[in-house]
DNA sequence: TAGTGCGGGCGCC
DNA sequence: GGCGCCCGCACTA
């Protein structure tokens, strides 16, 4: 596989004037190709053996992102980066919800915070999480290769995922951030309620115990301070697919980036903007009902009905049995939004690049989407 | 607390 | 030697 220098500068010099060639490279070359006309659109879902040249421009490239949940391998070479895909986490009882999608979120990344994860119930029927391990690359996980050379980033891609796309990081934190608030908005709630009840009770107001915001507050029963930064930031903010969801067409090398890259998050927008995006990443219509394992997966299972239930296992989540009913009753939200079930398999070869292709489709829609879709449920 | 990158070390082929 | 994997550490958000 590792070519000589020589034949890689040659083919550098061929492939200069021809696109095709210029996919000649191999991660592992020793020189690789430094005369890029054109670099990649970065891929949010990067699938098969897919190669790429982003810019180093590119902060998605520099952050060695995707949306995989892929975890860092020591490869013993400091100048390539290598990661491995750690799979996608299912439902251990298989279960649907009711509009017929499938559990799949995002394993944790950290060893310990995956171990943790496992031990959590299924959002949605309070079942016990499986982790389902990538095969994809001859029975190992799927490889994603990562080499910094001069104003390129090159991207090498091993094996095909065998398995549905997990929710995006993005769309996890949003789940968190969500749960988080949730949780704080309830407790609130019950401390609201029980300071009521005294009150009725005495007529007076307890003295000992300061009266909450909520109180007076008219954002009293507005969703928690980050939250509403989900809201009203993300009809504006761009998202990781405004840019990472470009169709993969290529655009020129040293072309400034700013400007042709326009609506990236990752340009310069900070990590609580970037976040505060992810809702309309994860809506179902702006994944342009493409993409097969594309996020309809999403977080959905945390979407409507996993955000639901979530608050029901908060974090410690007694994996109570699936009660007679479940409690992922009409989710009012998401419902109807993600009209396409999960299909099986994803498709080999580029479906990645379709995978975000509709995302920043209709953003302003998505997020008001979330919007009215969410705020309900506080 | 979790994500990320780095590097030591081990076992397998 | 290449590869997969585990582990610990440091840094960051």
């Amino acid at each position: 596989m590792l070519k000589s220098a020589d034949d890689s500068v040659m083919e550098q010099e061929d492939s200069a004037s021809q696109h095709g060639e210029m996919m000649s490279w191999d991660i592992n070359d020793i020189k690789l190709p430094q005369h890029v006309r054109q670099t990649d659109w970065f891929q949010e879902w990067p699938d098969s053996y897919v190669k790429h040249i982003y810019s180093s421009e590119d902060k998605n490239a520099q952050r060695h992102h995707s949306s995989w949940a892929m975890r860092n391998t020591n490869n013993h070479n400091s100048r390539i980066l290598k990661k491995s895909c750690l799979g996608v986490v299912v439902c251990g009882n298989n279960c649907s919800t009711l509009d017929g999608r499938k559990i799949y979120l995002r394993p944790a990344i950290c060893d310990k915070a995956r171990q943790k994860q496992q031990r959590k119930c299924c959002p949605n029927c309070n079942g016990p999480l499986q982790l389902l391990s990538c095969r994809g690359h001859g029975g190992y996980p799927v490889t994603n290769f990562w080499r910094h050379e001069g104003q390129f980033i090159f991207f090498q891609c091993k094996g095909a995922h065998d398995h549905p796309r997990p929710e995006t990081k993005l769309e996890a934190e949003a789940r968190r951030s969500i749960q988080k608030a949730k949780t704080a908005f309830s407790s609130s709630s019950l401390r609201l309620k029980r300071i009521q009840e005294i009150e009725s009770l005495t007529g007076a107001m307890p003295t000992q115990e300061p009266l909450p915001l909520l109180l007076s507050n008219p954002d009293a029963h507005m969703p928690p301070a980050n939250f509403r930064g989900h809201l009203s930031k993300s009809s504006q903010e761009p998202t990781l697919s405004s840019s990472s969801g470009q169709l993969p067409f290529p655009r020129r090398a040293g072309e400034d980036v700013a400007s042709r890259e326009t609506p990236t998050w990752s340009q310069s927008t900070p990590r609580a903007q970037r976040l505060s995006s992810v809702p309309a990443h994860v809506l179902p219509m702006a994944e342009g009902g493409h993409g097969p394992f594309s996020s309809d997966v999403g977080p959905l299972g945390d979407g409507p009905c996993g955000t639901e239930s979530q608050l029901a296992y908060g974090g410690g989540c007694p994996c109570v049995p699936p009660p007679a009913a479940p409690q992922a009753g009409p989710c009012p939200m998401a419902r109807g939004a993600r009209p396409h079930p999960q299909p099986p398999l994803p498709p080999r070869g580029s479906e990645g690049h379709r995978g975000g292709g509709g995302h920043q489709v209709c953003l302003n829609y998505c997020n008001n989407d979330m919007f009215f879709n969410l705020y309900p449920l506080w």
